[in-house]
DNA sequence: TATTTTATGTCAACAACACTGACCTTTTGG
DNA sequence: CCAAAAGGTCAGTGTTGTTGACATAAAATA
């Protein structure tokens, strides 16, 4: 018997590759969309963020995207200059600079996510609601521990965000 | 009843979420051996395929990265220099260049791969190994349908690639 | 009120990593 | 012999990230 059991270290570099793969093929999507209107994927992240914590300040989507400020600046002036994000001050605190997608804003974002929504409907359909909510709580778990309060109270309040729209 | 029920799209902008936290989390952790080299996160794909596809000509490592030839020979040359990578002349095609880590490269390669390997040990003894299949399964509906061939066949030859040398 | 801190904006320089386009050599295969 | 393939290289450009420094307005505090 010289053939070798799967090992633990088979099981994971699987798990490593296809993290490269999935993330490749998942990301990839949208590019084409935003190169039509001169965007990036940098564009892409503080649209969908804005998009699912309206009224965010500068700092919060910092403390999301961990970027510098200078970075940030650059991508969100394009977007406002374009009218896909706007501005307003704060109501309490007077220095914060909140900012919400523009109806035109809103239109972008959903062409932006459609494609992504599409690969998962097509998941979910291959493996139903079950084996999905399994995933999701896997990749939960592949966050990194400290963060992951933060991330679900991001995803929750996104889905607060998404449910005054629709609802 | 004013409260909405969860949503099909509140489902998918989940999983639009966590792929992206997951994966920037899952990427971060190599990071500091990187800097410490003075490589990037390109250099850290590049060892990666070439170790888990020794003797890989450029022209199959440029279909894997989907980069330019330009952007890969930047990045190759720090590791052909430093090496960490090794060219030999192909024996039936002496035009091609046949890619293979050296000692140097493995160790640094095994460095860099360690914690994301920690962190799927981790999610197996969370989630036990039938639930790491499943999510394995699922990160492969992920990959455009398209490439899913190719992904099996390059994982494959990774799993082969390391039991040669460690068997 | 005076001072400090916070939130944000902006300028300049720089680096990593991607791109296009062009041109070159070596080797293979018809 | 000659076209095609595999690879190398030079030059220029763009996006996205970084540091560091400095400016302003508003809030918080002494």
């Amino acid at each position: 018997m010289s053939k070798r059991n799967k090992s633990k270290s088979d099981d994971f570099n699987d798990a490593i590759e296809l993290m490269f793969f999935a993330y490749r093929d998942f990301i990839a999507d949208p590019d084409a969309i935003l190169d039509a209107h001169g965007f990036g994927r940098a564009h892409h992240r503080v649209l969908h963020f804005v998009a699912g914590n309206p009224g965010i300040s500068i700092a919060d989507l910092l403390d999301i995207l961990r970027v510098t400020k200078q970075s940030l600046a650059r991508v969100l002036r394009d977007l406002i200059d374009d009218a896909y994000i706007e501005q307003r001050i704060g109501a309490q605190d007077r220095r914060k600079r909140l900012l919400y997608l523009t109806e035109k804003g809103v239109k972008l974002h959903d062409r932006l996510i459609a494609p992504q929504e599409a690969r998962f409907q097509a998941v979910l359909e291959a493996i139903g609601p079950q084996g999905f909510e399994q995933w999701k709580k896997t990749m939960r778990l592949v966050i990194n521990a400290q963060d992951r309060d933060n991330v679900e109270r991001l995803i929750a309040s996104s889905r607060a965000a998404r449910d005054s729209e629709e609802g």
